[in-house]
DNA sequence: CGTTGTGAACTTATTCACAGCT
DNA sequence: AGCTGTGAATAAGTTCACAACG
């Protein structure tokens, strides 16, 4: 299977959503591709690789496909969660709706700096990072939001892998080299601008 | 061109001036492939793409190479942006040091909630929404950071298409549809969790 | 010698096109 | 009639392997 199609059913997820807000029943491979900008062959494709969830004639009913996406990607449980950093970013972050929504449950917060160790962000406390290990254990943690400055991130990276959690969502701009037990994805912010800034480029050119 | 080789190439960009700051002077593409996790021929020809950068026998120049990534994606000039949105996220992107660095500048900064207009984050005084046409054409903004709500994301980036902006870097988890002349990119924080989550699912069940 | 640049081989991903279901 | 699911065809992207270079 592509691996593609699973950053492409987490895009098809959203849109379900939003077409469930609007009180749509059905839809179909043409008109989801259309709306977000891929064929329809390819949505079917996308989804025969999980099964077979369509009606012919019909289409796609809306609340199942969620269902059925959400178990795909494994958002159908609660995953724990924990912030390792609250600075500028990580209190942002423990302060955004659309985790919590989605299936993840931020259930504690770290860092290291004594002026924010002992503050309260978004009715979270925030934990020196020493007594993480404890608490993932205690609570349960399986994926932890790296929002740390890029010189500690793979010091702090490696206590997490230590600490035991499954997945690490790496916000700091340097490539994490973690056991392959441990499944990072990276956010790199400055490089999505660099993307934006080389598309603007080329569609000048053109 | 694969368009998967301008994400290599700000990937290839940040180890590089990772390395620079570690004093190394050229590298080759089987050690820049290793810590990076690509082969070493995907290195090169990604490179090849756009001209001939390294030296048989040597490797590729830390510091020349850099410069020519730069070259490609646009960043060797400094682009102009607009922070539109200024709560959570809004507010802390606005103080995220990694857009200077990398060739980006928030001008201006903008939302419509009356208790936001007119407080300053990180030395930025937020503006109303409906100055945002005159400040792009008089400070000759090009790209928007757009960190609004949802249920209006479509509209702010039709005021952003109004404007003039040429590129949208969109936090909504919405897809946007606008005009093929703006560019667009779009970061989910809740679909990242949704992959990684996937990605840990997968590894525990083989 | 070590390392690049690159055509050719191979692998992966997408699209086509149509049988078959409702 | 409208739409899915899917094998076959096509296209895109990656790796191989080696000549050429300093």
């Amino acid at each position: 299977m592509p691996k593609a199609v699973v950053s492409r059913l987490s895009l098809y997820l959203r849109e379900l959503q939003v077409l469930v807000r609007d009180d749509k029943k059905t839809i179909s491979s043409t008109k989801l591709g259309r709306l977000l900008g891929v064929t329809d062959a390819q949505v079917r494709k996308d989804f025969a690789y999980f099964g077979q969830f369509g009606y012919p004639g019909i289409g796609y009913r809306c609340e199942e496909l969620i269902q059925e996406i959400r178990g795909i990607l494994g958002t159908d449980r609660m995953w724990l969660a924990a912030m390792i950093g609250c600075g500028n970013l990580g209190q942002a972050l423990l302060g955004y709706r659309g985790f919590q929504s989605q299936g993840f449950s931020v259930q504690a917060a770290f860092d290291i700096a004594p002026e924010i160790v002992g503050s309260t962000f978004h009715g979270l406390k925030v934990h020196h990072l020493d007594s993480l290990p404890g608490m993932v254990e205690e609570k349960g943690i399986q994926l932890a939001i790296l929002a740390v400055p890029a010189e500690v991130a793979a010091d702090v990276a490696e206590l997490l892998v230590q600490s035991g959690v499954s997945g690490v969502l790496n916000f700091a701009p340097v490539t994490l080299n973690l056991p392959k037990s441990v499944s990072v994805v990276g956010v790199d912010l400055a490089m999505e601008l660099e993307q934006l800034a080389f598309a603007v480029v080329k569609k000048g050119e053109k």
